[in-house]
DNA sequence: AAACACTTCGTTAGCGCTAACATCGCCAGT
DNA sequence: ACTGGCGATGTTAGCGCTAACGAAGTGTTT
């Protein structure tokens, strides 16, 4: 194998420049400037500059890779979220992310669309990653996701959701919380016969819980909640115009429609007012979202908002938290049920 | 060392499930095992069953960092965006993301807040995970980031931008030609005094192109733009309300704007309603981007639509054309250039 | 002066996987 | 039988980095 005419070549990263090419280049061991990039306070001064001029000249960039297959824990932090482009998740997703490339770690993304399944798949794809921490949405997941996450034996939160009893770091509001502050708040206003409308994506059961705790909570008001569902194959807009129509042909019209997002109060709202409607004084419209075009209508849409760049920059920060990158103070390092807030705009 | 009472000690990934445990559990050797997930074709139908079998029962995930560093490259893409929560790049994200997860490659995201420096540490971040490719938005870096590009060696794509004469995959619009697309599609409407607003965030060069392009269209058709900008610290939607107001001050009120951005077109379009302007018969409203909130506005909003989605799912395929995942055809093979679309609605 | 702590740096031995080659058996062609 | 080709599998040698330990130098204590 040492034949001299056979030499051992030189196959894969031929050339590159890696943590050895700067050591040689400043007279060190490669732990030092490894210590250098991880622990740098152990590194004197003077090799710090050293080795800080060495790497703007070579112009190296740190393999994380190997660094992380030598650790075995990488800088990176996967994310599964249903969908990444709808209103709801895309805030949640810039808090996260900018929060944890903060402090140096990098986000693995991957969409579910609300199936198991592919949550399942991209789970599998991020711990082959090995990464420091792993964040899901809710908490439905399947066996093998369950039990892969448990295995893996890394920090996890679940966002989105609360459910009480669940070991994983959780943040999240309760989305039934959300159906009973939109019943108690239309009931304070005076309205009396209240429908919720409700249409939600196949596997998004948080809308069915914000419809469960309104439908509750009207009942304990002594009113009958109208529930109402719309063709679940149209788009959300479409939905909430049929559901608008629907529900104002009967006999027993509503007075006032929660919505279980902002996407369906819109098409509501929309085809109230063709059909000659006062919103809010023939009915009023409340949805669930506070998406940037709420305040944009006319009349502008009341809504709930929930805390959705809140729930990613506390995600991060809870993560950072429990691997010991950052420091925590007083309540936040037990707060995990984040409020939603009404947002009062002409609707109601 | 090998004191017999002071054994080797396994240090890190003690215990953990690897390639060999599966290859020792089936009777192969660890390559076999390998070539199942990377090769499968070379690996005999019985050998194949037997490591499907051991794996599902061991629960084996592969340790893709491991497989990264020996091979060199990893199956991860990097990209970076603007922003991640705006109504336009998140279609783009989605459509990336979804492409690449169903190749078996994941997404590495960042976001930039179109500085330049931010790009820089994102793309040397990435670059340490030995990405299959990166992606970034339009042709603004800095000279350090050109260089770590160049000297990566690995498939570069440019979103959102189209520069003749650039050697990245460039995947995109461009933004001139929107200006001009504005400016004719008005004319032909019979508009003869157009204004043109804009306000969008520092850095956000695009815009300043479509402003020139409807401007140079303009002079062209023998008009005279009229060009706004309103206060950049303001809200963009509170900013079109600004700018509707003042444009309608003027003695030589435009008989329709278009702004650079629905965000500012809604707000122009709220402003105008407000002070009682029929639009589109006073003034017409033309926006871009045909974000979701569009078509809910009264009336609804003219826009113009990028490809945004488009753009996300071509730059993802042609990724992976050029690292020899996916072949195209015809066509595809050269489309760089995607179309927008004049959505006519309500306001024009 | 011995003992100890602390800081700074080096040496060794992998992390789990795959590229490159080597090998083995089998069949076709001569 | 001999050669060559092919397909399936094994062997070897790292990929670039860091955990763990060790050691040398400095200062501090008893």
């Amino acid at each position: 194998m040492n034949d001299p005419k056979n030499p051992p070549r030189k196959r894969r990263g031929a050339g590159r420049i890696t943590l050895d090419t700067v050591a040689r280049h400043v007279g060190v061991s490669t732990m030092t400037v490894s210590r250098y990039f991880n622990q740098p306070d152990q590194v004197s001064e003077e090799h710090r500059a050293r080795i800080a001029a060495a790497v703007a000249e070579l112009g190296y960039v740190p393999n994380l890779v190997a660094g992380g297959l030598a650790s075995a824990r990488g800088r990176i932090v996967g994310m599964v979220v249903p969908n990444i482009s709808g209103p709801i998740f895309a805030n949640t997703i810039q808090g996260f992310s900018d929060t944890l490339s903060r402090h140096g770690y990098q986000l693995l993304l991957a969409s579910s669309y609300f199936s198991v399944e592919q949550e399942e798949s991209a789970v599998r794809a991020f711990l082959g990653w090995s990464p420091a921490a792993l964040v899901v949405t809710s908490h439905f997941h399947s066996a093998a996701t369950e039990k892969m996450l448990a295995d893996a034996d890394i920090p996890l939160v679940e966002t989105w959701d609360y459910q009480p009893d669940r070991a994983p770091i959780q943040i999240g509001f309760s989305h039934y919380e959300v159906g009973v502050t939109a019943a108690r708040y239309l009931y304070a206003k005076g309205y009396r016969n209240i429908a919720f409308v409700q249409n939600s994506a196949v596997g998004d059961f948080s809308a069915l819980e914000r419809r469960d705790g309104c439908a509750a909570a009207l009942v304990e008001l002594g009113l009958t909640p109208i529930l109402y569902a719309p063709d679940p194959d149209r788009a959300p807009f479409e939905a909430g115009k049929q559901a608008m129509q629907a529900l104002m042909s009967r006999v027993d019209k509503p007075d006032a429609i929660v919505f279980a997002n902002d996407n369906l109060a819109a098409g509501g709202l929309l085809a109230g007012q063709r059909a000659g409607l006062r919103i809010p004084q023939d009915c009023a419209v409340l949805g669930f979202g506070d998406y940037a075009f709420a305040e944009m209508l006319l009349p502008s849409l009341s809504t709930i908002k929930p805390p959705a760049l809140e729930i990613g920059v506390l995600a991060a920060t809870r993560l950072l938290q429990s691997l010991g990158i950052v420091a925590l103070e007083g309540e936040l390092q037990r707060l995990n049920l984040l409020k939603c807030e009404v947002i009062q705009r002409e609707s109601t």
